[in-house]
DNA sequence: TTAATATTTAATCAAATGATTAAAATATTT
DNA sequence: AAATATTTTAATCATTTGATTAAATATTAA
């Protein structure tokens, strides 16, 4: 019963605690997650995840969190940076997301899925985060191409971006690839997808 | 008692257990999906459903078998049809693909996340299927660009098709796009798609 | 040290959930 | 219409699972 109060807790524990929550959330989703399964692969009592967190939920949140501001955090400042070219926005924007991707994978299906498995609840987290449609970004497309629409581009560039993270379990189940030159293939894209998204800007 | 035999179910209401549980499978994952929601959904009395499928496992089993068919049963023909161009292919697989997930919006989240949780599973479904690097597609892609692995295209095609469904709901939120809105960007897709990646393929 | 506080554990609870059973209802066959 | 087979239901089981509790151990402060 000492929770309640002051609650200077062990850091190391709690810790221990969050990291494990992190693999195991991410790995199998909420739904397949068992609160078991966190503090066996944590090394640590049971009852010991719920003394620091209070709950199964209340320990998710904390961890959906920490992965969607991984996830979205970065776009924002970069689209709406004015003083930057579209070049430069993708080349930025493709280089951060594919080495934070290279060194989380399973953000994106975690990410995508849980709101998918409850969209009303993130719709508050992310509705007042960044409007993509004010961006700058957005604007300079619209100038460039303003027989199209803009959100083409947007959804062209995250999938260049993401959809290989994504679809990576099934393409390598169907190709075969190994995860060395998988890794590769995701560094090289780093500079190949402005290459591609300027292409793509100009094409007819 | 009667199921062991020669069983000739009554197909009526088989089948509205099978359609429910195509809906919530696909809405929720495996995991998060209660044997009594399926029950609810379909309008029946829950010991039915292990009347008629046995198990929670079996009946899901074959809901994913559907889905992956659909999902993957297409492509393969397309890609090993080596009277057919480049140009060609990425049309058709383009136009299939999106006319196939406006009607099924939530099926590559859906499979992907399931193969996620359970990569072993699903190893041998595929393995067997169809062999990306051995097909036309893959070899018409290394002559045009034999500087480039064609993997890279292959990546590219199905981001640019697949990506805008399984992040519709993000970018729902994000941009906050109308429903009608998003289904007139991927009708528009259809055509565009093979536009852009053939200027992918020439982009230097 | 001793007393107070914080951390950890084993045991257990209550609810949820997949599955089964036996019997009732319905349909089919003879 | 009677007999038989099939389909459906209500009730219940057994297990899993998130959570709690009370006691044990460690840590800190006086």
């Amino acid at each position: 019963m000492a929770k309640v109060k002051g609650a200077k807790p062990d850091l190391s524990t709690e810790e221990k605690i969050k990291e494990a929550a992190r693999k195991v959330f991410t790995q199998k989703g909420y739904a397949a997650t068992r609160t078991r399964d966190i503090a066996e692969e944590a090394g640590i009592n049971l009852a010991l995840l719920n003394y620091y967190f209070r709950s199964k939920e209340k320990l998710f949140e904390i961890v959906i969190l920490e992965k969607m501001q991984i996830l979205l955090g970065k776009i924002g400042p970069a689209i709406m940076d004015d003083r930057t070219s579209i070049e430069q926005k993708v080349e930025q924007i493709a280089e951060h997301y594919i080495n934070t991707l290279l060194a989380n994978p399973d953000i994106p299906l975690f990410v995508l899925g849980e709101i998918r498995n409850n969209p009303d609840k993130f719709a508050n987290m992310i509705r007042t985060k960044t409007k993509i449609v004010d961006s700058a970004f957005f604007k300079q497309l619209a100038e460039r191409r303003p027989d199209m629409d803009p959100l083409h581009f947007i959804f062209n560039m995250l999938g260049l971006i993401i959809f290989p993270f994504i679809g990576k379990p099934l393409l390598q189940l169907i190709t075969g690839i190994k995860p060395e030159r998988a890794a590769t293939l995701m560094n090289e894209r780093k500079t190949l997808i402005k290459t591609w998204f300027l292409a793509m800007l100009e094409a007819n």
